[in-house]
DNA sequence: TAACGCCTATCGGAATCCGATATAGTTTCG
DNA sequence: CGAAACTATATCGGATTCCGATAGGCGTTA
């Protein structure tokens, strides 16, 4: 399992504060990125599909949601590894601030 | 040309600062990463060619250099690349911050 | 010269990306 | 009503990237 990239970040990031549904992920991710990060069908559902085998994600249908509709909420694990991901770029933007200032800030 | 890892963002920012030859790249990455992200021969060398081919870097080797001693310099369009990526990654964060505070700091 | 650290390169399997394509249900609107 | 557009999921296939294993060459030191 290697870690997530910045697109399965911020999949897990749009269920951070809630679950939803893959399109509603792709929608949300389109939309708080201003497009900059673009979700295809096979990015999308592959992605949804290995982070529930990798247990950082599952299922949270309801029966009262449409059928052909599949809901997940992120896992404990899924938050785990979401927050490491986020240390991470922490990290780095905090290096690159102390060794090239001047870099990010302008 | 997809955007860069964030291993391949480390390499980058390991050149910001100065001319570096990949093994000493590979040193200080994980030198200022303690060691969370490794840079094996193959993983280094191969993103160091695609760098170079996709002008992200140039040879910088001198004279002077050992024979078998490669350096590079990070070129305009390197620096830009990794500005860009860095804002993402800054942008990632202010937005979970903002949607989900006690996900980081803590 | 043997051993060790430095330095680069390539191979191959696996993981991931991602556009194209397919399928279906739902909504909108003339 | 019926066509178009949108919602929603799934899979295929080629390309890209990852990354450990392997294999060198060079320089220094014991």
């Amino acid at each position: 399992m290697r870690p997530p990239s910045l697109r399965v970040v911020h999949i897990l990031l749009a269920l951070s504060s809630g679950d939803q549904h893959g399109y509603a992920i792709k929608q949300e991710v389109e939309k708080v990125t201003g497009g900059d990060i673009r979700l295809g069908p096979g990015t999308l559902y592959e992605a949804i599909q290995r982070l529930e085998e990798d247990g950082l994600i599952e299922e949270a249908s309801s029966p009262a949601d449409p059928p052909h509709r599949r809901t997940y909420r992120l896992t404990f694990a899924g938050r785990a590894a979401l927050r490491v991901e986020l240390r991470r770029y922490g990290a780095v933007l905090e290096h690159a601030r102390a060794i090239s200032p001047g870099l990010i800030d302008p």
